[in-house]
DNA sequence: ACAAACAAGACCATTTCTATCCTGATTTAA
DNA sequence: TTAAATCAGGATAGAAATGGTCTTGTTTGT
């Protein structure tokens, strides 16, 4: 099943919540963000422990605690938020490592799964937060109608 | 996880095998098919059923039966076979069809899924099962040495 | 000292995956 | 007509992954 787990697409939501806000140079506590981003409070408190612990996120204690990015929005891709809650991906079992598959020899598949897997990974790493939060804005402002003030 | 289930790896396994004695109009027992392939055989068996009824292979009971493709090769491709046994692809949830996803207006990451989806379902599509048929062959040559005659 | 936050781990229900087994129906050949 | 070969269908089962909750602790600012 090619399908994106819950716990990534969350986490995903999490960073970009936190991209939008980088330059307001807030913390961020689990509450707001997990209302903003329409996540089950508890599941994304622990979420974020983990991105915690993978380095994506600083974490404060106490009154005035909560959580900011410790790196820039653009130094962090979609493939690398995913691949911190999923583990690397492979597209096939058979792709784990060199010499995992002992069919890969005959096998005319693996070469076909090897190259979508490069065409697929290449494409995640390409799209960084940066980018996804100014997407992101430029939507809002289509769909609430609030055209851009001309200069 | 982005993986292939091992359903769909056997059954791809299954067609590429009756694939490449397509052309001796032989049926093939599924003890045969599943020694060949190296997968299980009572779950080989489960997996034939179902792609009997789906309409890749015809059955024949009984002495001498056995299973044949109902089509050629080349009009079997490598997605057909993975979507007939995984279901239809969605790389993302808010992919499953237009308007799931009540965000999908303000998400700027629902865009590069689709697309992502886009160019893996065209990739899969690319190949049937006559080009791996062909592919397989090669290198079975190759990896055993037998070097094709020069004319 | 108290309240607000995160940390860590246990826990749990549901679904999916992988696989097996048993019984039955059909076909061919002897 | 009987036996053997072969597929069909359904039940079952264990393991893992998924998605999520809860409780208890620790830290920190006021």
């Amino acid at each position: 099943m090619f399908r994106l787990s819950r716990g990534a697409e969350y986490a995903v939501r999490g960073i970009l919540y936190l991209s939008i806000t980088y330059s307001e140079e807030k913390v961020s506590v689990i509450e707001e963000i997990s209302k903003a981003q329409d996540v089950p409070l508890p599941y994304m408190a622990k979420l974020f422990q983990s991105l915690a612990r993978k380095g994506f996120v600083k974490s404060f204690k106490g009154q005035k605690g909560g959580f900011v990015l410790s790196k820039h929005p653009k130094d962090i891709s979609l493939l690398d938020v995913i691949e911190a809650m999923e583990g690397p991906i492979f597209l096939n079992v058979c792709l784990i490592h060199d010499g995992y598959c002992p069919r890969d020899k005959v096998c005319p598949v693996h070469d076909v799964w090897g190259e979508a897997q490069r065409v697929f990974v290449d494409y995640l790493r390409k799209y960084n937060f940066e980018r996804l939060a100014v997407s992101a804005e430029k939507k809002v402002r289509v769909s609430t109608g609030k055209a851009k003030r001309r200069s």
